[in-house]
DNA sequence: CAGTCTCTCAGTAGTAGTACGGAAACTGCG
DNA sequence: CGCAGTTTCCGTACTACTACTGAGAGACTG
């Protein structure tokens, strides 16, 4: 379990790109329960700054987002900073939303049409340590999955997969050069590249996507 | 969203063989929440039964229990009567449980570990209508696989085990040291010590490791 | 045929990880 | 108690990767 001291208030952080929700998030939690907005973000980007300066207990977090959008930040946040919870807060219930988003480490997704009171109930569901899924979007997470879709949501080129493909072997860019027979340099250039597209593009995080593309 | 009368309390049937369990649930929520314990079940069957007459908000109830275990009460009450919501309450955590529970119609689950705190928590979370998981269960619900044997054949320490965990996540060296309160250059002798034991050792190789032990 | 995209390559600078080396503190065991 | 193993830490030298920039060649498109 978590530990939190019951006595402080739950400290949140709020990232959502419209004012307007942001104001109705406000105005529904404030004075109403232990809970303390410590601050606003209104990008992706702006979210991971606050976050590592505020350090919340808990993000809640739209999906879409301008820079960066809530996938990527989950993600980012969960790897640097773990001890704080990311609560989605979307528009959308569809199960691949769902699913992205909870395996990109949040503690719970809610749906935007909640009452004041669920939304309440699950923000400090989340900070005592549980996860928190509203009502429609249960299900998701129980399908089956199957669905081996060789889709390719990140619209990475032919050769962006070739180098992504011998990075997730273990391959060194050296090594991919000489097995594609380019320059290092080119290799650096396409790793960068699926970099941008993908997110953040450290070594594990590579790999995890070679996985999802079925290129190992 | 489910709508429930909030000055109503929430009336919650308890199924749990052991006599201990339930008195133990008792004194936690009694007179702390909303929450009224409209009765009291010792099997299953009895669970359904005592569920059909009463028609309570929720079903507390334990997996392992005589006549008709957890599992089958839960399909049978959200067949019979969809309105009532089970919380499953066990002491296991492994994904097969989570899974078949969850599929059996159940919105969350507790282990039997957590404070009272967590537990009235969870009953309002899904009276309101939302799911709820314990901390240690989430990660089951994103798992894909049937779960083979977590073996080591690499015969890896506990800490080169949370370093190798660090790693496949994504973290880099210093933030691993940050995470476990160390110095860079532990990690980096610990990640060393790894590619010792487990032949290889780019970043690749690792995060397949760490799949193989499940630390991922 | 201008614009965009992909693939190719390079410079420069900084950061991260590898590959040796050594060593001290602590635990548990025979 | 001494020995083995684990965990912790450091120095030094080297390699690999990241981050940013700019740029030329070829293909495809409106």
């Amino acid at each position: 379990m978590i530990e939190r001291d019951p006595n402080k208030p739950v400290r949140l952080l709020l990232a959502d790109d419209h004012e307007l929700v942001r104001a109705g998030i406000r105005a529904r939690l404030e004075g109403v329960a232990p809970l303390e907005i410590v601050g606003e973000a209104t990008d992706g980007r702006q979210a991971l700054e606050m976050a590592e300066a505020l350090q919340p207990d808990i993000l809640l977090m739209d999906i879409s987002m301008p820079e960066m959008n809530g996938l990527q930040a989950t993600s980012e946040i969960r790897r640097r900073f773990p001890k704080i919870n990311v609560l989605i807060l979307s528009i959308y219930d569809n199960p691949e939303y769902v699913r992205g988003v909870m395996q990109a480490g949040a503690r719970g997704y809610l749906l935007k049409d909640i009452s004041a009171k669920e939304m309440i109930n699950a923000i400090l569901a989340v900070a005592n340590g549980g996860y928190y899924f509203s009502s429609r979007v249960g299900p998701s997470l129980m399908e089956n999955r199957p669905a081996p879709p060789p889709s390719d949501p990140y619209g990475l080129t032919e050769r962006e997969r070739e180098v992504l493909q011998g990075v997730a072997r273990g391959q060194t860019n050296k090594e991919i050069a000489q097995a594609l027979g380019i320059s290092v340099r080119t290799v650096e250039s396409h790793r960068l590249n699926i970099r941008d597209k993908a997110g953040s593009g450290n070594a594990a995080h590579l790999y995890r996507i070679a996985q999802e593309l079925r290129l190992i």
